[in-house]
DNA sequence: TATTGTTATACTCTATAACTATA
DNA sequence: TATAGTTATAGAGTATAACAATA
């Protein structure tokens, strides 16, 4: 949502409030949700595809998902009937399914993952030093 | 989705690209829905909350929320049968219905506000160093 | 006639529970 | 008996179209 209403009266909290407040708009709405309208997929739908980078079985991509086994199935649903993906029944047991992506699923993979590893516009007209200093401060958080 | 998948090789792309790879797992998935959840209400719920910082007709909230009209409807039905929220038939012109918090939605709106504007924990975490130079460089990207 | 909000309806996303086919 | 996946079902979120009240 991009709102214009919750603007602070400017100064009134510390540093890392004002940064939250900088950052908040230039990273919300999520990207993926964009992506995913440009690709013409539903969000689930990117979802699942990106959670097959090897092939999965029904019940890992429910865990990568973090959504019910039961959803699992109308999604693959879905991705089948768009041809970006197929079940194979495992040899070993066959009560499971593994899900691979087509030839044509794997393009639109690597595209749709490139566009989401791509920085947004904001990040990517800062100076280089900018960025450098960014990306410093972004490793000692993650640490 | 915190995805343990989509991990660049490390080092393969430019300074922007990394310091959008970490950026990422620090913002997704949004505060906004855990918030939601924390205070008991839908995210749509949530977004009519925040919305109302002052009275708003059911088409400025449909507008504000970037949703169909008829979705206010049953938005505003529940904001009431919560008791956080009223209808008040305009005065001038019969048709319009202004939507006002009551004083419980008051209330959890400054609560939730509240929540909305505090830095996570990576943000707060950071030496006031860093948190000055990261709010720098942001209001420079802004700009 | 045009506009505000509502209702009727449909489709997607999600979960729970019951079911099947294997193991 | 236990497990992987499916089906049946229900509820929330969203949209479009038709409608009622008012302008």
């Amino acid at each position: 949502m991009g709102f214009p209403l919750d603007s602070d009266p400017a100064g009134a909290g510390d540093i890392a409030t004002e940064a939250w407040g900088l950052l908040v708009p230039l990273v919300y709405p999520p990207r993926f949700l964009e992506i995913a309208r440009e690709f013409g997929v539903t969000p689930p739908i990117l979802g699942a595809i990106r959670s097959l980078d090897q092939p999965r079985t029904m019940g890992e991509m429910a865990e990568l998902l973090s959504c019910d086994p039961s959803n699992v199935t109308g999604i693959v649903d879905a991705l089948e009937a768009k041809g970006l993906a197929e079940r194979r029944p495992s040899e070993v047991d066959r009560r499971v399914k593994a899900v691979v992506l087509t030839r044509k699923g794997g393009r639109l993979r690597e595209r749709a993952m490139a566009a989401m590893r791509k920085p947004p516009a904001w990040l990517e007209g800062l100076s280089e030093g900018d960025q450098r200093t960014l990306r410093d401060v972004l490793r000692r958080a993650r640490a």
